[in-house]
DNA sequence: AGCACA
């Protein structure tokens, strides 16, 4: 007989959602949910991102991607992705998303939580404000170690290449980069190990590369490639 | 460690 039971062991079946969890609770929700939208929007299109900051979901985060191929595209090759000096533990989530279940006309809402919602809603825009700040501040934490930019920095003709394994050399790196038009540089700094900058004549040009290389994994690691701050 | 639907 073949197992009809798909699911027996621990193992979860594929789904549009991803389970995050082992992520750094420091982060801010905001700032967490776009800087996992900057990682994982490479694999397809993301519906939606949920994560919570109360004591039971702190450190997870569920992503929706629109197909499942995309889900099963990042469980894979962003498995223990090292995302604010964390690495992600990423798994298909346990059951379907409301929003996948609403688009296919399976859902039914739930019994309504417990009373959650009633606590003092005051103001607090101010606060959300100043918390949008902070996403900029790159001393936020205290580290420059984190593989996410605090600010994406605005298109120009430098990639800015992170999560390199330290064992690469400026070759062979160059030998992806250089295939694309209006390659100049590979620059490496020994001091830090793990990143490159590659010049390009102008920002078309980097365009073009950053889109295609994006998901280039050389060895274990997935490259992570965004414009330099000039 | 912790699987939700702010």
């Amino acid at each position: 007989m073949e197992p009809e039971v798909a699911n027996q062991g621990n193992e979860i079946s594929p789904n549009n959602t991803i389970y995050i969890n082992n992520l750094n609770e420091k982060v801010k929700i905001d700032q967490l949910k776009q800087s996992l939208h900057a990682v994982f929007k490479q694999f397809g299109t993301i519906l939606e991102i949920l994560a919570f900051k109360t004591l039971k979901h702190k450190g997870q985060a569920w992503l929706v991607f629109k197909d499942v191929a995309s889900a099963t595209a990042a469980v894979e090759k962003m498995q223990g992705f090292p995302f604010y000096d964390k690495p992600m533990r990423i798994q298909y989530a346990k059951t379907k998303s409301d929003i996948i279940a609403k688009a296919d006309g399976t859902f039914v809402p739930r019994e309504r939580r417990k009373r959650h919602e009633e606590k003092g809603k005051k103001r607090k825009d101010q606060h959300d404000a100043n918390q949008a700040g902070m996403g900029l501040n790159p001393a936020y934490a205290g580290g420059a170690k984190s593989v996410i930019p605090e600010a994406p920095a605005p298109p120009n003709n430098i990639l800015f290449v992170q999560n390199v394994p330290h064992d690469t050399t400026p070759m062979a790196l160059q030998m992806f980069f250089s295939q694309f038009p209006g390659f100049k540089e590979v620059r490496m700094v020994e001091a830090k190990p793990g990143i490159a900058f590659v010049e390009y004549g102008d920002e078309m040009q980097a365009t073009v590369a950053m889109q295609s290389l994006q998901s280039l994994k050389i060895g274990q690691q997935q490259l992570l490639i965004t414009y330099a701050k000039k």
